[in-house]
DNA sequence: CGGTATCCATTCTGATACTG
DNA sequence: CAGTATCAGAATGGATACCG
């Protein structure tokens, strides 16, 4: 017997549908930020001035507002250390290790095929 | 001699610099939409109308405004069948399909994973 | 340094109405 | 069916100022 008959039955979740809690999570780890975030941290931890370098043209609070989200989702986590001023570094969980594999895929994606798409685009413009 | 002395220098694209045109892909890519639109696909051609009850809860505006994106930059195609009324396909390019690849482990990680990401976000606001 | 709070311009998006 | 145009409200994101 692996379950009970009053069990509810296991919904598989599937983000086509609008109910689903996974269309959510799906908007929200197709960000930006949230790619670069976790990519930027396969070189191991960083503090927020770091990633704040590393992510150029982020603003802290784009930053600050990513790195929670993803440190609330279980994906990194944030130390902090006692210091003067006060010192802070994100890491990622293993759960944020396997995520990061497959972000990591669209980025790498983006700047390979770069300029197939440039190409694409100047044809399709000239078209219309 | 691998090049010469008057070629601009093959500059590497990376998202991580806020200049490069990357860094615009990235962001467009990085879409809940396009993430659907894309893995739908992967059933082969299909309609607006199909799309449309596909992606449960997307609007007319942001279907349209997805595919355009996509036909602009080359990962799908849209093809009209002459009748009444009017038939319009569309389906992944070669290069959409690679696309699709990577947009679609992000899909199903997202749908894998949401346990532990709604275990995380419960321990997360317990805490605070 | 790391973060929060606030203001405000811009962007986004859904709803609605209309066309071929 | 597929698509465009328009408009109002929501959401986003940057700049700024301030705190521990």
């Amino acid at each position: 017997m692996t379950e009970t008959t009053t069990a509810a039955p296991p919904r598989a979740y599937n983000s086509f549908d609008a109910e689903c809690p996974t269309r959510d999570l799906l908007d929200e780890l197709s960000d930006k930020w949230v790619s670069l975030v976790l990519v930027a941290l396969l070189d191991g931890p960083q503090r927020h001035s770091e990633l704040r370098r590393r992510l150029n043209g982020v603003s802290q609070k784009m930053l600050t507002q990513t790195l929670r989200s993803l440190e609330r989702d279980g994906t990194i986590t944030r130390t902090v250390t006692a210091a003067v001023p006060v010192r802070v570094d994100y890491a990622l969980t293993p759960l944020g290790a396997s995520l990061t594999t497959v972000v990591h895929a669209v980025k790498v994606w983006a700047e390979a095929n770069m300029d197939s798409v440039a190409l694409a685009r100047a044809e399709y413009d000239a078209r219309s």
